[in-house]
DNA sequence: CGTGTTTGACCGGCGC
DNA sequence: GCGCCGGTCAAACACG
């Protein structure tokens, strides 16, 4: 494994969205560098995430060890940095609302629906079938998921939300584990899973379903919040591009059917989350995310 | 005792 | 219909 962070970028896409599948390639230009130019390409995938060919973005490591990132390297303390990708739907706002209460009542009855498990011996067949009679009506809908990857030893990341694990499973053809955990916060239906990388296997790969139906995460020690979520996960407004920006560190991108909108930020932005664990894992200096609002408008688009 | 994890069973979707 | 697979359930367990 390179000592380098390598910065594979995953992009998440629905399954059945297979507009951005046939996407064969494109060129971006990256603000504020000129030459910047890089293609991508979208002809690999991972457990249904679209990954981007690594090679092919020499240009975001020189991102993210920029002038002002510093290395990652120069404790001997586990190190964290980050790369996120993901998907918003075609109206970030107001969609993101609406499937996330839409969600919640459905993941409830899904769940009374099925109830027992090894315990049922006598009469289940009834509740079985209409378990599944219930389900049958409407195709579960999949909440938006925002997937990034995080170069890390801990394989799970204080974000400042209480996580339940209700899971784990073998993931095919990795030696690695993939491990369920749902937020704990009231009824908030959000989860997440992870699971190392077996290409590389520091780097820790994060999905998020859902938005978080509560405003402020749980801070649980007051210290790390909100370091590793995305911002959109945080219900927090999406970073906007400022005037000034001269150079952008941190990469983040979304995607829905048609377009790739993809915004760089810059280090005073995204620094409260990418730092160096202490061992105790708590952070110096720590100082809320400014996240200034914005929409899709602020985000630049690969078409 | 409350909270969180472990783990085998179960469910439903999907491809063959 | 069957088997595979990703995701979830929930009892048992661990721990502070």
């Amino acid at each position: 494994m390179s000592e380098e962070f390598n910065p594979f970028y995953y992009h998440q896409t629905f399954p059945d969205d297979d507009q951005l599948h046939n996407t064969s390639g494109g060129a971006a230009t990256f603000p504020y560098s000129g030459e910047n130019t890089s293609t991508f390409s979208t002809d690999s995938s991972v457990n249904g995430l679209q990954m981007f060919d690594p090679t092919l973005y020499v240009n975001f490591t020189d991102f993210l060890h920029g002038s002002a990132g510093g290395s990652f390297k120069d404790s001997g303390k586990p190190a964290v940095e980050a790369v996120c990708g993901g998907e918003i739907p075609a109206t970030p706002n107001s969609s993101a609302s609406s499937s996330s209460t839409e969600a919640a009542p459905n993941d409830e009855n899904s769940n009374k629906g099925r109830k027992k498990g090894k315990m049922a011996e006598d009469g289940e067949e009834s509740s079985k079938k209409e378990g599944k009679a219930k389900k049958k009506k409407e195709k579960k809908q999949r909440e938006p998921r925002f997937a990034f990857m995080t170069k890390s030893e801990v394989d799970l990341l204080e974000d400042g939300y209480r996580w339940r694990k209700y899971g784990q499973k073998a993931v095919k053809n990795s030696p690695y584990p993939r491990s369920y955990y749902r937020c704990t916060t009231g009824k908030c239906p959000v989860k997440k899973r992870l699971e190392r990388s077996f290409i590389d296997p520091s780097i820790v790969i994060t999905t998020y379903e859902g938005q978080h139906n509560h405003n402020e995460p749980a801070a649980r020690r007051g210290d790390m919040a909100g370091m590793f979520a995305p911002p959109s996960m945080l219900g927090l407004p999406l970073p906007q591009l400022q005037e000034n920006q001269s150079f952008p560190q941190y990469f983040c991108s979304y995607a829905n059917s048609s377009n790739l909108y993809y915004q760089p930020q810059t280090l005073a932005q995204h620094q409260p989350q990418f730092h160096q664990f202490t061992d105790r894992g708590l952070l110096q200096d720590m100082i809320p995310p400014v996240f200034p609002n914005s929409s899709t408008e602020n985000f630049h688009i690969f078409q």
